[in-house]
DNA sequence: CAGCATCCTTCGGGATACTG
DNA sequence: CAGTATCCCGAAGGATGCTG
């Protein structure tokens, strides 16, 4: 596994840069909105736009749309249209954004338990005062 | 495991608020810059200020303060103060931070993967034209 | 060396209006 | 319904100078 550090020479996939695996992975994947996308993707399964737009809780129609559209140039999310007035678009993950699903559930995890502990600690310090 | 979507109630733990634990995680080491921080912090053990910022490789001092101040009050890091002249300070990860370095292996081991795939495609492109 | 304070710029992203 | 197309503001973040 490559070590991020600043050292490594730049590496070229496509139109995109990066020094290590994990700078890409974060390219891909990071951002203030692509997590929760693929998130409720993977868990939900198709979304509609305005679907995803109502779950994802303060997100912006122009936002939504520009994550959706990167997410779908990296190969991460499929957009099937329906030609068909009104018009229906359905959103959902490829194969390839499937498997970041596990990893998802683990910072989920990982969330759970920092959770716990940080209201352990909480009550500990209402007791000390 | 809590499901992320809007609908679920908001949760408090200390003056941060969330709709379930994956929103909580992507706080705490969410951005631009925390999971690269966090990733050296634990590939690489202690690391003083200077060597984080050339590491880090285009962070600004500002925003690597203001970085390390965060997940200092998260207790995701340690900071530890020499007081002497030139001072010197050391940032390190807590046994709470230490907890997050699997689940960023498996980004970056996702990211590895990802790359195999798309190098392979791009290959396959480029021989189809 | 490891910051803090200040000023200043950029651009992410919100609001609004319009269309196939 | 699911988008584009503009306009525009404000916070994120860069540059610079100073200090314990």
């Amino acid at each position: 596994m490559s070590v991020p550090t600043g050292q490594c020479p730049l590496k070229k996939l496509g139109d995109r840069s990066y020094h290590c695996t994990f700078e890409l992975t974060l390219q891909i994947i990071g951002g203030k909105w692509k997590p929760m996308i693929l998130y409720h993707l993977g868990c939900d399964g198709v979304h509609r736009f305005s679907e995803l737009r109502r779950a994802l809780n303060g997100i912006t129609q122009k936002m939504l749309t520009q994550q959706l559209r990167e997410l779908e140039a990296d190969g991460m999310v499929h957009r099937e249209v329906y030609p068909q007035v009104p018009p229906k678009v359905e959103y959902s993950l490829t194969p390839m954004g499937r498997t970041i699903m596990p990893v998802l559930r683990q910072l989920c995890a990982w969330g759970s338990e920092y959770e716990r502990l940080a209201a352990q600690q909480e009550q500990a310090h209402l007791q000390a005062s």
